[in-house]
DNA sequence: GCCAACGTTGGC
DNA sequence: GCCAACGTTGGC
């Protein structure tokens, strides 16, 4: 299993939105950065679900990759604006991932309060103009948070997948 | 292949 | 609303 990070801004689709919806493809980016990390998702990973461009910005929940990459649909639609005319169906530019939520923090774990966790120093995240919408995190970042929060997640716990 | 111009992101 | 940082575009 491994974690990522996904950046939202709330007003236009946030934590709330997808515990509502139950399952979303998360489609729409279009960065060759974060686009390759997509690519790099299997369903089971853990996504630290971030709240940008609000005030405070943080961490506001938790979601899990439920399809890993496939094509991004928005590419082929010439009425949306994440259109991309070089894409084709049989060489798509973009893909997108399928995400439910998993878990919702009791408190928005804010970008102040990750810049004082230890775990958290060398993110990119915090580093200066950073503006990747898809990062990779680790164990100890997720679990950082969670306590952070005051919950906690048992599948981060377990070891991993244990030998039969 | 360089680089200036431009558009976008995102914290403040 | 401002502005710094960054990625992309396109002329040359």
């Amino acid at each position: 299993m491994r974690f990522w990070l996904l950046k939202s801004e709330p007003d236009v689709f946030g934590y709330a939105d997808l515990a509502r919806a139950g399952r979303e493809p998360w489609n729409g980016v279009r960065n060759y950065q974060a686009r390759n990390f997509l690519r790099q998702m299997t369903a089971g990973d853990l996504c630290l679900f971030y709240h940008s461009g609000t005030r405070p910005p943080g961490v506001a929940g938790v979601a899990q990759v439920v399809r890993a990459a496939y094509p991004d649909n928005l590419q082929f639609d010439p009425a949306s604006s994440y259109a991309d005319p070089r894409a084709t169906p049989e060489a798509p530019r973009w893909s997108m991932v399928d995400v439910a939520p998993l878990l919702a923090l009791p408190r928005l774990i804010t970008l102040d309060e990750l810049r004082t966790l230890p775990a958290w120093a060398a993110s990119p995240l915090l580093a200066r103009g950073s503006r990747l919408s898809v990062l990779p995190v680790d164990r100890a970042q997720v679990q950082s948070v969670l306590q952070a929060a005051g919950t906690t997640l048992p599948a981060l716990d377990e070891p991993a997948a244990p030998a039969l």
